[in-house]
RNA sequence: GGGGAGUUAGCUCAGUUGGGAGAGCAUCUGCCUUACAAGCAGAGGGUCACAGGUUCGAGCCCUGUACUCCCCACCA
């Protein structure tokens, strides 16, 4: 066996990966009825790269794929790319202009192929990144929202909801983008504060002999109004109610109505009415009966209901109708006002509010069992205070608008009859009028919303209600996911598995965040301070990644990624990696044996009985989802026990020349080991798996090894106590060397006097560890000047002849004294408060009694040493 | 306006039923000791934002204050 001196990344990852693949390890059986772990994943989506977001994502799922997978859960973790995004079709459009082709010219079924061809190419790109990160999804399975199977369960799902009544088109307010070209639901747009301005004017009655005053920040939507209105309890204006104001520029004759809209403390307390480009006017429009101006064509630019302004830029339009109204005098004033501006949450352009015929989905009576999905239990949330976040969204929800004005994505399954008027919905592609049997019927235009079809992914994926997959694997156990897509994609998962399978779509969420930089700025494209995973794998390795992403994060709180973190995290995976290297070099040809025949020395029951509390821990934590603790918990255990003691106190034994001892605690070292790679596999899959091989009676994989359980018969709590004080033995007398100037190569002998017998059979520890020549048993000769240090457990002296400085001494006894005695005063504090001995716990005020015992006892001794000193 | 989170060592952050303040990095000292200098040993460093309260006992629970951040809604 040849092992690298250091950790080089990348020379054995991606054999690895094709021998898992091959071996058929990602493709489990659907098994019915049999304990199952799954999971489905939030599909990457292709128009992007790869970034650390998805790095993390993937990293939580694979750990706990893997770790479901160890424990003997039939685990199904269900991968996908990609959804009918708005991004996605802009991409397409791009790379067909590339091409030099217009979309229009090929047509909607053409401009599909090419889309797919295209998605064919990227989505291929993404799953060999993924794979780079290890991933252990099952890739015959890999579902497109666009596939065959989740296409039917769209459109399955959309005519059960049309014919439901839940699904509704309507003349409506939404958002709309002027340069996508499309209607966005209302999660799809994003507020950001702007400057913006109050511009104030007015309109008079025909006579001319009144004016209303009023503040606008979108002047050019003043071509639509069709009414001004007033409070109905506003004294100001309540002569005017029911009389007309002019609109100049269209000349509009328009009513001054009374709406309890209006706040009367706001502004003049007047407002001026636009149906057709704002949402709360349109509603009071609705109230009103009030006609409905549309003045902007889809492209943001005014259409010939604008007059003069037909045909110019919404802004330019803007720009001149102040201009106008300044000249003619209308304007009163402008006043600079920072408000509100939504914007298009992909191509970051001002959405316009404009009224247009949509498709939308009625949500009160899908939000009412989603809710209670959750709040009783069926559901829950890692973190559990990301519940309120889904309450609060759930409970406040309003209609889901679904259409999209877009070429990529599902077309909305519903054809218009023109000889009759006939709306058909069905599942099947109709060839004619159900209703008068005419040929002449076309179907809607619009496509869904991505989302809408990524709602569907828990079931539609497992291919729909009653499938193989379906029976065995649904409903999924846990979602992994960012925080960021709670109402876009895990809310609409929710209530749409309720509705259309019954059944709640997983039972446990498990929520991370956000991945940022070093600055704590969240990593993007115009920052230009993302990280690309792959170029990191590259460079670190996918295991580094894997655990930097993880280690010491709590669930749902946001990340920064630091290049500490990376470097740390690396370190970690060289120790590792070293460590093993130890054990392997001592491993040449030797005999190992069942470590329940071995002869255990107490270094080897005291790592066991810390093993056995690692796997305990890890177990616990990995099963309340919190990896991050489970990482930190590893770290410590295999970086500060098992290398940093443990290995140092085989040495003596491994470099001795007892063969039987040699044996027995390389056995140990290799079942340590062997725990420790298995604890391990799922962070931290390639380097482990490559170790694992190399060990001696090694299984085929270490993926598809048992996860390693605690075992009752090596846990040895007495002698790990032991060591435990050995362990502060050694390290007062490394300090004690420190203190001295005694340099480190220097072998310099020692006395020890023990209170425990067994510490007599440490002197080979001691020698390796504190680099000592000789211990000696008993008390030094009064001829020695001696450095003395005492611990509950033993007593040393250290022999450093003319080192020995009776003011040091003094002085470092004299601040062990301190700490003792501090000690003692915290412990008898706690014991002589009445309340608490009356009110804690038993255990409590046992221990506590046993701590203050063994402080005196440590006390006296200390003492004698003082008053020795300055004797 | 509604909801949520944060404030712990110089920095980044852990701290899950309330029971002696932790890690990594950085700093200081000394070491190339045959797994590892991507390392080893040792050391220093904290009024757990502030003020009250509950409790025998509070970083943790309650109330309030201050600052920071996120999400949602949005008054023209």
């Amino acid at each position: 066996m040849k092992m690298e001196k250091s950790y080089q990344p990348n020379l054995f990852e991606k054999d690895l990966y094709q021998w898992w693949m091959q071996q058929g390890y990602f493709t489990p059986e659907a098994k019915p009825g049999q304990p199952y772990f799954s999971m489905v994943a939030p599909p990457p989506n292709i128009t992007g790269q790869l970034h650390l977001g998805h790095g993390l994502d993937n990293a939580i799922q694979d750990s706990l794929v893997r770790f479901k997978r160890m424990q003997g859960f039939n685990t199904l973790w269900l991968p996908g790319t990609d959804h009918a995004s708005i991004a996605t079709e802009v991409k397409i459009v791009e790379n067909l202009k590339k091409q030099g082709i217009d979309k229009r010219d090929l047509g909607r079924e053409g401009f599909l192929g090419k889309a797919w061809e295209w998605k064919a190419q990227y989505g291929g790109r993404i799953v060999e990144q993924l794979k780079s990160l290890g991933s252990s999804c099952d890739w015959s399975r890999l579902a497109f929202t666009m596939d065959e199977k989740c296409s039917k369960e769209v459109r399955k799902a959309f005519v059960k909801m049309y014919n439901d009544g839940l699904i509704y088109r309507g003349d409506r307010i939404i958002n709309w983008c002027p340069v996508c070209k499309t209607a966005l639901s209302d999660a799809e747009v994003e507020y950001a504060e702007q400057d913006g301005f109050f511009w104030h004017y007015g309109y008079s009655t025909p006579d001319g002999s009144e004016t209303v005053t009023f503040a606008t920040t979108r002047p050019e939507t003043m071509l639509g109004d069709t009414a001004v209105a007033v409070n109905p309890n506003d004294p100001r204006y309540t002569h005017l109610v029911g009389k007309t104001v002019v609109v100049p520029f269209v000349n509009r004759e328009i009513p001054v109505i009374a709406d309890e809209y209006v706040d009367m403390e706001f502004g003049t307390g007047v407002v001026k009415i636009t149906p057709a480009h704002d949402p709360n006017d349109f509603e009071v429009g609705k109230r009103h009966n009030l006609p409905v101006i549309r003045v902007m064509n889809d492209d943001g630019t005014m259409n010939e209901l604008a007059g003069e302004f037909a045909g110019l830029d919404r802004y330019e339009a803007r720009k001149q109708i102040v201009a106008k109204l300044q000249e003619m005098g209308i304007l009163q004033k402008v006043v600079p006002h920072a408000h509100n501006v939504g914007s298009c949450y992909r191509c970051h352009t001002t959405v316009e509010p404009i009224v247009s015929k949509q498709w939308f989905v009625k949500m009160k009576p899908l939000a009412e069992p989603a809710l209670a999905a959750v709040k009783n239990g069926d559901i829950t949330f890692h973190p559990k205070r990301y519940e309120n976040t889904y309450f609060n969204w759930m409970e406040n929800i309003r209609d889901w608008c679904i259409s999209r004005q877009l070429w990529w994505g599902h077309r909305i399954p519903v054809w218009y009859c023109p000889d009759c008027g006939a709306e058909i919905c069905q599942e099947t592609d109709p060839t004619s009028c159900p209703h008068c049997g005419s040929t002449n019927i076309h179907q809607d235009e619009d496509v869904l919303d991505t989302w809408f079809s990524s709602a569907l992914w828990p079931f539609s994926t497992l291919g729909g209600v009653g499938a193989p997959d379906y029976n065995a694997f649904f409903p999924t156990s846990v979602l992994a996911c960012g925080y960021d897509i709670i109402f876009f994609w895990v809310a609409r998962m929710i209530f749409s598995s309720l509705y259309n399978t019954g059944s709640i779509p997983f039972k446990h969420v498990l929520m991370h965040g956000i991945v940022r930089d070093e600055q704590g700025r969240k990593m993007s494209k115009s920052l230009g301070n993302g990280v690309d995973p792959v170029e990191f794998i590259d460079k670190y390795g996918a295991d580094t990644l894997r655990f930097a992403l993880i280690n010491g994060v709590a669930n749902g709180s946001d990340m920064r990624f630091s290049s500490d973190k990376i470097d740390g995290t690396r370190n970690f995976m060289n120790k590792v990696w070293n460590a093993s290297r130890f054990v392997l070099m001592n491993c040449e040809d030797k005999q190992l044996v069942d470590i329940t025949e071995a002869k255990l020395t107490l270094a080897d029951k005291w790592i066991l009985t810390k093993l056995n509390q690692t796997i305990k821990t890890v177990t616990e934590l990995m099963e309340k989802y919190e990896l991050g603790m489970a990482c930190q918990t590893l770290f410590d255990f295999v970086w500060s026990e098992f290398c940093d003691w443990y290995i140092e106190l085989t040495k003596p034994v491994l470099y001795g020349t007892d063969e039987i001892a040699r044996r027995d605690t390389l056995s140990v070292l290799v079942y340590t080991l062997d725990k420790i790679l298995k604890l391990l596999h799922p962070f931290v899959p390639f380097i482990t798996e490559k170790i694992y091989q190399d060990l001696p009676n090694h299984a085929e994989s270490i993926m598809v090894e048992r996860y390693p359980t605690f075992c009752e018969e090596l846990n040895f709590l007495g002698d790990h106590e032991l060591v435990e004080q050995l362990k502060e033995l050694i390290s007062k007398i490394r300090n004690i060397r420190v203190e001295y100037g005694v340099i480190p190569s220097k072998r310099i002998r020692m006395y020890l006097l023990v209170n425990d017998e067994r510490l007599k059979e440490c002197d080979v520890y001691l020698a390796k560890l504190c680099n000592l020549e000789e211990v000696i048993f008993g008390d030094a000769p009064s001829t020695e000047k001696v450095v003395k240090a005492v611990t509950n457990s033993a007593t040393c002296l250290v022999p450093l002849g003319d080192l020995v400085d009776a003011d040091k001494e003094i002085e470092r006894v004299s601040k062990e004294i301190e700490k003792v005695q501090s000690e003692i005063a915290r412990a008898r504090g706690k014991l002589s408060n009445q309340g608490f001995v009356a009110k804690a716990p038993a255990q409590l005020i046992e221990a506590e009694k046993a701590k203050l015992a063994k402080y005196e006892e440590l006390l006296s001794q200390l003492q004698e040493r003082l008053a020795e000193l300055k004797a």
